[in-house]
DNA sequence: TTGACAATTAGGATTTAATCCTATATAGTA
DNA sequence: TACTATATAGGATTAAATCCTAATTGTCAA
């Protein structure tokens, strides 16, 4: 039996899936079993997932979702802010919807993704004139290297 | 006529160039016409191209050269330190000869990727139990939003 | 509660990107 | 100059993402 990790409760999956049925609704979309299935899942992994991975989860519990749907919603989404697609070099999208501030490594052996959080990294302070120039809607510390486990 | 945004002069053009000869025999690997004509039209500009369009590009001196060995060369100019693979989320890689520190803005709009250089940026400070715990092979800040055309 | 409608979905088709395959060519070396 | 391991061309294949269309379904207003 593969260990069953949580990132959060059952409690706090479902306050966060009332959270995104309000979100959804009030960004004029609607809240269908597909959305709310392929979120959820979305949430219960810190594995940072592909459109593909996530589409094999997500069948297990509602078997005729189709991989357009998955592919759909997880951009859908990202535009809205209840999921992110995570930063990195080349390769495949894949997806996060913790939203919370934090940082990822990526091995670019095995393709994993973890997360760190380090405060002071939270809050960059970019040049003005990017500023000035730029809307700016996301920066972030990118890291890459050799897991542990690779190493 | 185009306008024509040499980055370097021809002269430091040619330095580069028999740098990246030299490279590639202490790598062990051939100096092939064709390696040398991707890297030469990689450095000559600062659009960070993807594989299809600096395949166009290299045709228009190199007539023959197939998309495959351009895609291999990037690849391999990437694991020999002679460009890098642009960080980003998602969409196809695009490449930069300019192995100088320097950081990226990316519009999610139009995709271009532009070059900016904050001296703070060039050595960050990663937590101790990141470098205890992986290679830290790379480390950028990196920054998403729209650009001033795209405002 | 029901009906109407715009949004959404399934799933196959298509497009696009990346990589593989293999016969031929060539850079480096002696 | 000849040998050999490396590299290339270009067509084939794989993989990822997106498109298309008919059928379905949330939402809202009556």
């Amino acid at each position: 039996m593969k260990k069953l990790k949580t990132k959060f409760s059952i409690l706090e999956l479902n306050k966060r899936t009332d959270w995104f049925a309000r979100h959804c609704r009030e960004m004029g979309l609607k809240v269908t079993p597909q959305r709310v299935a392929v979120y959820r899942e979305l949430l219960k992994t810190d594995e940072h997932p592909s459109t593909e991975t996530l589409h094999k989860r997500v069948k297990k519990i509602f078997p005729s979702i189709s991989l357009d749907t998955v592919n759909r919603t997880l951009l859908t989404l990202d535009e809205i802010g209840a999921a992110q697609v995570v930063e990195g070099s080349g390769d495949v999208k894949r997806y996060d919807a913790d939203m919370a501030e934090h940082q990822h490594f990526k091995c670019i052996k095995c393709k994993r993704i973890i997360d760190f959080h380090h405060k002071p990294f939270d809050d960059i302070k970019l040049p003005a004139h990017i500023d000035r120039k730029f809307k700016v809607v996301r920066k972030t510390v990118y890291v890459e290297g050799i897991c542990d486990l690779c190493k």
